[in-house]
DNA sequence: GCCGTTTTCGGCCCGACTGTTTTCAGTCG
């Protein structure tokens, strides 16, 4: 999708925006950017349909930028955005990202100081040029300098799952804090994002002590904020810790609050003034009364919405569109990608299905094919393998494992194996394992190809993306996505963290087109399956329903209608 | 730059914490 890359063009053209001191341009532009993020369909698709009038008829976007969207497809260039550039290389605008420094004061830098990057920041601070200038002192020099050596910089971000046992950790430590009712994540980690940029808790307290306690956790190696309501520490596991404390009848308010989103958040507050009502994190409030604020579905319900679920708050049109019952945990049935020791698994197929119950029944999908590290199942070794999970089959109750592989799709988009060998598999994984980088159209003929192959049930993580390290495979996705529909060939929501794969977007996207999507969580060990959560949370971020997954099936009606 | 059944002009979410500002701007959530 082009959605993303305008998008980008766009945040960036905020962000200048902002240095310059362009007043309401910065707003605007990341709310267009924001709201393109959230379309689920192709911006080239709405042009080619509908042209400029589709374009305006998206929200926050006007004349203005719809011609530049117009501008991107049609030349795949941004004049503004290169003249802005000149200007601004990004070196200076990456003065902001430090932290504590916005756009007043990088400018200030960049103009007093013909500061352009951080290099000759920090190299300004050592003659002590900056604690002179208006505005600046001895300590904005001191917290330039942790802001660079200690903290992230802004908009860096982690993998949810690796900081969620150290925020479950510390919500528990709080928890056993004097005064404190009752402590809950917040936050990006709350709405299930499978990245974050750091841990927000929320907690109920009559008294400030919460903080001086969170504060002095044993693990805090910098407090950056400290206050009476809230606090922000940064800890030795290399990551920024927010809480916020409130009282008891201004919970649901202040929870709905830092769950956000800001863009969420900003909506709500917008149709709370239209109603002539304030919402802040204490309540919605009619002048000075209090309407609401003790419950989130309370305060929802006064703003004459339903009450909407922490994984759509994104600002992506949860407030508008109606909201469909989100497939839970509970739904899920079966666990559709793992791995044993016959390829690079840790355990056995008795292992592994003993441990996914109470699942009802399971894949398995070891690798199949040539790429030596993962110790793939060759044609040799088939037998083997297929015999040992009929005898585990033999031995299970109350759980059934299908025979399943992964198998890769090479160049063309043929699928390396023997058809003998597919034809006896219940479930047929493909997946791209090399070659990621390939020309668009060619890709898309690769998918296309490999979803013709009557054996493949389902495409594997069908992006190929390592959150945080790999970027996804480029590819059509409205003609993978109409050729998944018309194969009958299911999309993976590959559930493991670091895959997300389809993730939010794309399911959205894939809804949209008709495609059946399946989970496995790609486990190569036991401790993996709880992996499935986040499977599921993703899915629920892209709108997903049970009716869309297949192994929300019962096995019988799984296998009825799987390709 | 975008938007509107009370507006085509005048708004655009609202509050906490910090530092050098002698009364509040800047940054952030
Ligand atoms: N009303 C309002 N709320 C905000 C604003 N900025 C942040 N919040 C709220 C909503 C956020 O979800 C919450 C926590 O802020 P964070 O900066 O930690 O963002 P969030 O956790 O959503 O994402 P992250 O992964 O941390 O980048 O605070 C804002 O400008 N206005
Ligand atoms: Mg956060
Ligand atoms: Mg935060
Ligand atoms: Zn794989």
């Amino acid at each position: 999708m082009i959605n993303k890359a305008i998008a980008q063009l766009f945040y960036d053209m905020a962000d200048m925006f902002e240095f310059l001191g362009v007043e309401w341009k910065p707003q605007a532009y990341r709310r267009g950017a924001q709201n393109i993020l959230g379309l689920g369909k192709d911006l080239g698709a709405i042009y080619e349909e509908e042209g400029i009038r589709g374009l305006k008829a998206i929200p926050g976007i006007g004349e203005a930028m719809a011609s530049k969207i117009e501008e991107y497809i049609t030349t795949g260039k941004l004049k503004t955005y290169q003249k802005l550039r000149k200007k601004l290389p990004k070196g200076v605008v990456e003065l902001m990202d430090v932290p504590g420094l916005g756009a007043k004061k990088a400018a200030i830098l960049h103009k007093k100081l013909k500061v352009g990057t951080v290099a000759q920041l920090r190299k300004a601070i050592k003659q002590h040029k900056v604690a002179k200038l208006e505005g600046f002192g001895p300590k904005s020099e001191a917290n330039i300098l942790k802001g660079l050596d200690i903290f992230k910089r802004k908009g860096e971000r982690v993998l949810m799952a690796t900081v969620r046992p150290l925020a479950d950790s510390m919500v528990a430590r709080l928890q056993k804090v004097k005064g404190v009712t009752r402590v809950d994540l917040a936050g990006s980690m709350r709405r299930w994002r499978p990245t974050v940029k750091d841990i927000d808790i929320l907690c109920i307290s009559d008294s400030s002590k919460v903080i001086e306690a969170f504060c002095g956790m044993s693990n805090v190696k910098e407090v950056i904020a400290q206050g009476k309501t809230k606090a922000s520490v940064f800890v030795e596991e290399g990551v920024e810790v927010d809480l916020r404390v409130v009282p008891k009848e201004s919970y649901g308010a202040a929870l709905n609050y830092f769950t956000g989103s800001k863009e969420h958040n900003i909506s709500l507050r917008k149709i709370a003034i239209q109603k002539g009502l304030k919402l802040n994190e204490y309540g919605l409030f009619s002048k000075t009364r209090a309407v609401a604020g003790k419950t989130e579905k309370e305060l929802y319900r006064k703003l004459g919405l339903p009450y909407i679920e922490p994984e759509l708050r994104e600002g992506h049109g949860e407030l508008t569109t109606h909201q469909p019952k989100l497939v839970t945990l509970q739904d899920v049935k079966a666990d559709l990608q793992m791995h044993t020791t016959f390829s690079d698994g840790n355990y056995s197929v008795a292992d592994m299905a003993k441990a996914a119950k109470p699942l009802k029944y399971i894949a398995i999908t070891d690798h199949y094919g040539r790429i030596p590290i993962a110790n793939p199942v060759n044609k040799r070794r088939f037998a083997k393998y297929s015999k040992a999970i009929d005898e585990a089959n033999k031995k299970l109750r109350g759980i059934m494992v299908l025979k399943g592989l992964e198998v890769d799709i090479d160049k063309e988009g043929n699928v390396e194996c023997e058809p003998s060998i597919l034809k006896q598999l219940d479930y047929c994984l493909a997946a791209v394992h090399r070659a990621f980088t390939m020309d668009k159209k060619a890709m898309t003929k690769r998918l296309c190809n490999a979803m013709d192959n009557e054996y493949v049930t389902a495409l594997a993580h069908p992006t190929g993306k390592v959150v945080l390290e790999r970027d996804p495979i480029v590819f059509d996705t409205k003609k993978v996505f109409a050729h998944a529909a018309k194969t009958q060939t299911a999309l993976e929501i590959n559930a493991h963290p670091s895959r997300t794969d389809l993730g939010a977007s794309m399911i959205q996207e894939a809804i949209a087109h008709k495609v059946k999507l399946t989970m496995g969580t790609d486990s190569h060990s036991t401790e993996h399956l709880r992996y499935l959560e986040y499977g599921v949370r993703n899915a629920r971020r892209g709108w997903a329903e049970k009716k869309h997954i297949l192994n929300c099936l019962s096995l019988r009606q799984f296998m009825k209608a799987k390709k």
